[in-house]
DNA sequence: AGCACGCCGACT
DNA sequence: GTCGGCGTGCTC
């Protein structure tokens, strides 16, 4: 057939800001661009009666042409030379959609990283000069103008009068922030045959020109960075831009990476020799490994049993066989000793994706992973997207950390997520925790999930002893209010004997309310229902929900009493009253407060590290993988808050915070000590926490489960709903729960809707309803259709969430 | 977001 | 009868 030319069609995910769907829409692939397409590509296309241009994912290519009959426009211009998602993450993009209940450009998007996410300017053209002059000269002299939301109402308004006349029109713009970074190079073309001409061409007195000639002889066929050789040589930029021009030397730009561990000393570090329990584990999952196996293995070890170990072992095994590897960690463990042990062990090898890095470099250490520069990612949630080809195994360090989930769309769990990838990849997956979350646990129990065990330390040193305090009775005789005279004696004891102490308290700020104690009123957050937050640093009341300031009252806003007080306790006044007790005793303080600032957290940590101080006095954030070998005693000041929490997690928590902290203390060549000062020294959540007995826990908590219909025994998902004001919130989740109750079964449980536990936040109010099930074929497609349904009524001020899994019901 | 379509009230 | 208000729905 002579002629008969195929028209090329791309199926196109488009990521317009106010509608969204999982439908893609089929584009005409103009002739120039059909050499180039592929799937994986994003893409401009116009969208809409105005045609405005916007990104697009190309899904797929083909000859297909659509059977119904609409019109079909044609694909603007493709952004990328290369896909930069591959098919694996296409296919990822899919699942998590519909697993999560998100929209797939979400899924597609947040795969990438930030810089290559969709911009979007709008300027606006000026088409007829015939203008107010105040208006015309906003633009600039090709009749431009920024139009972004700072503008002015006033003006914004009469912009849009002018659109209507069309006098102006806007033009839409679609941005990519990725840039690839690019560094001079100098090439030198000075030789030792042209050198005396140049130098006899010089003044006597042009001393900086004759050393640039020479610095440049020196050089030889070698190029160096420009901004090395100025700094090395001490000439200015400009010295560099005469000789350019002189002719003795080209610059080059040369495509290279930020390179964020530059000045991070790495030691090489060597295999450890294993226990024998850390042998079966390495045993284990390498076998796993080589015959390529997509098991799931719950890695369980008391701390200080070596898991780090069992991980840079197994994956120096899979490098062995080429084959790649990924790790997770926790954010907050993300510190410079743990990247200092990964990178220490494989070197360049190694990509690390942590939140420290500035946009730009993590767009380097992806674009490295991407072309196959790196076999070993470690990074945090997202780093579980990494473009690795060839996994052969995936770990998660501390499982159970709920920092896993992502707690905006799409709401993934990094650990569900891992478990897809080791299935795509053929690999065994490893969760490593002391601490397992009971869904993993209980799949452990059912053999969905391998367990395997770490009952020892390394060193065979015993665990530490924990002491409990019941604060009920301390507090008769205690020395201040929140320090037990136990808890102080030990204090004391282990700083006389110069080793260090770690404190640690479950809130933040100065105390955590202020009350009159003539009327009962307490200050409370303008826009949202929770009361504000004493912090003396700033000397104000701050609302830790929505951010809102106030200055300290000094009289009651109520009765105008000035009997106002503090009550309760924080991080600040603990921090007052050690100095009271212990005046000699350097405090360190860390709480997000003292760790706002980036890098501020490993600052801290590696002064305490230096001994610089003998107390680290924090919030929850200190549980987390410090390892400091002088620390003997770790004392929890506050065991109970989370406790009195309306949440089916809350025991589960206290015990995992309780256990982490006490891991702690003594890990070297010390004995730890722990002392946990309780107001329900019963509760089963403190009382197995202070014998380290996590399978009691686990068996008791499993009972309680069970018996109230929660996770792991019923899947849950949570749809929570917010307007502007109370009624409209309230009835969305009638309603929603009306259409529930055609759709589910009678043995799936609707619980709500209720107002949530902090019903206003920022002047948002929240209802939600939780739904508990086993089996309920409809429900998926009837959530699907809600998230798009929803979108009508987003201008009207609704935000709907739907969340499966949800990490706690408050 | 922006445009068309459509159903009700006020009007030349 | 007709003009135009904006509520509703759709965008390959």
């Amino acid at each position: 057939m002579r002629g008969e030319r195929m028209s090329l069609y791309a199926q196109v995910i488009v990521d317009v800001p106010t509608m969204q769907t999982n439908k893609p829409y089929t584009y005409l692939v103009p002739s120039e661009l059909e050499e180039q397409i592929q799937a994986g590509m994003r893409c401009v296309v116009p969208f809409g009666k105005g045609s405005r241009k916007i990104q697009g994912f190309v899904l797929d290519v083909s000859n297909q042409k659509p059977d119904e009959d609409f019109e079909i426009k044609k694909i603007i211009s493709l952004m990328d030379f290369v896909p930069v998602l591959n098919e694996e993450a296409l296919q990822l993009a899919d699942w998590m959609a519909n697993y999560t209940f998100s929209f797939k450009i979400s899924c597609l998007q947040t795969m990438l990283p930030n810089v290559m996410r969709a911009g979007y300017e709008k300027s606006i053209r000026l088409l007829d000069e015939n203008v107010e002059p105040e208006i015309k000269k906003l633009f600039d002299q090709n009749n431009l103008l920024a139009f972004d939301d700072k503008m002015d109402a006033k003006i914004r308004r009469k912009i849009y009068g002018l659109r209507k006349k069309d006098k102006v029109e806007i033009v839409y713009h679609v941005n990519d922030r990725a840039r690839v970074k690019e560094t001079e190079f100098i090439k030198s073309k000075i030789t030792a045959e042209n050198i005396s001409a140049f130098l006899n061409a010089q003044r006597k007195t042009a001393t900086k020109k004759k050393r640039m000639l020479e610095k440049l002889l020196d050089l030889g066929n070698d190029s160096v960075e420009r901004i090395k050789f100025q700094k090395q040589n001490s000439f200015t930029s400009n010295d560099v831009k005469q000789a350019e021009n002189s002719g003795w030397l080209s610059l080059v730009s040369k495509e290279t990476y930020r390179n964020p561990s530059e000045n991070a000393t790495t030691e090489s570090s060597s295999p450890r020799k294993l226990t024998a329990e850390q042998n079966v584990c390495v045993t284990r999952i390498n076998q796993a490994i080589e015959q390529e196996e997509s098991d799931v293995f719950l890695l369980q070890g008391v701390t200080g049993s070596g898991k780090t170990e069992v991980y840079l072992q197994t994956i120096a095994h899979a490098l062995k066989l080429s084959k790649k590897a990924l790790m997770l960690v926790p954010e907050i463990s993300l510190t410079p000793q743990m990247v200092r042990r990964v990178k220490g062990r494989f070197g360049p090898k190694v990509a690390m994706l942590h939140s420290a890095l500035s946009d730009g470099e993590r767009f380097d250490e992806w674009r490295r992973i991407e072309r196959g520069e790196a076999q070993v990612v470690v990074g945090a949630r997202s780093a579980v997207f990494a473009p690795l080809d060839r996994i052969g195994i995936i770990i998660m360090d501390e499982e159970h950390e709920t920092s896993y989930k992502q707690d905006e769309m799409p709401r993934y769990n990094a650990r569900e997520v891992a478990i897809w990838r080791g299935k795509h990849h053929h690999c065994p997956v490893v969760l490593g925790s002391a601490t397992p979350s009971l869904e993993s646990r209980a799949r452990g129990q059912k053999s969905v999930y391998q367990r395997l065990l770490l009952t020892k330390r390394i060193n065979g040193r015993p665990m530490p002893h924990v002491e409990l305090v019941d604060m009920r009775e301390a507090l008769k005789s205690a020395p201040s209010p929140d320090f037990s005279a136990e808890l102080l004696t030990k204090i004391k004891e282990h700083l006389k004997r110069d080793e260090q102490v770690v404190l640690m308290l479950n809130r933040r700020g100065y105390s955590s309310f202020v009350m009159c104690r003539e009327c009962g009123f307490v200050l409370k957050c303008p826009n949202c229902d929770i009361s504000l937050t004493l912090h003396m640093d700033t000397h104000s009341m701050k609302c830790h929900y929505c951010g809102h300031e106030e200055s300290i009252p000094r009289i009651c806003p109520s009765c105008r009493s000035n009997k106002i007080r503090y009550y309760g306790t924080g991080t600040q006044k603990v921090e007052e009253q050690l100095h009271e007790l212990l005046p000699n005793a350097r405090v360190l303080r860390m709480d997000v407060d003292t760790t706002r600032r980036k890098g501020a957290h490993e600052r801290l940590l590696e002064r305490f590290g230096r001994h610089e101080a003998d107390i680290l006095l924090g919030t929850q954030m200190i549980a987390k993988g410090l390892d400091f070998p002088d620390v003997t005693l770790v004392g929890v000041l506050n065991a109970d808050t989370a406790l009195g929490l309306p949440d089916f997690r809350s025991s589960e928590k206290t015990f995992q915070l309780l256990t982490q902290v006490s891991g702690r203390a003594g890990r070297a060549d010390k004995n730890g000590e722990v002392v946990i000062q309780t107001f329900n020294k019963e509760h089963y959540a403190i009382q197995f926490a202070c014998t380290q007995e996590y399978e009691r826990f686990y068996a008791y908590e499993m009972q309680l489960r069970h018996r109230l219909g929660y996770p792991p025994y019923y899947f849950t998902i949570k749809i929570t709903a917010s307007y502007d004001n109370e009624a409209d919130a309230c009835r969305k989740m009638y309603e929603i729960r009306r259409e529930l109750s055609q759709v589910l079964s009678k043995s799936a449980k609707i619980l709500g809707p209720t107002p949530k536990a902090i019903m206003r936040v920022n002047n948002r109010y929240y209802y939600q309803i939780v739904i508990e099930y086993k089996k309920e074929p409809r429900l998926e497609e009837y959530l699907q259709d809600l998230l798009v349904r929803s979108q009508t009524d987003e201008p009207k001020g609704l935000k709907l969430i739907i969340d499966r899994d949800p990490i706690s019901f408050m």
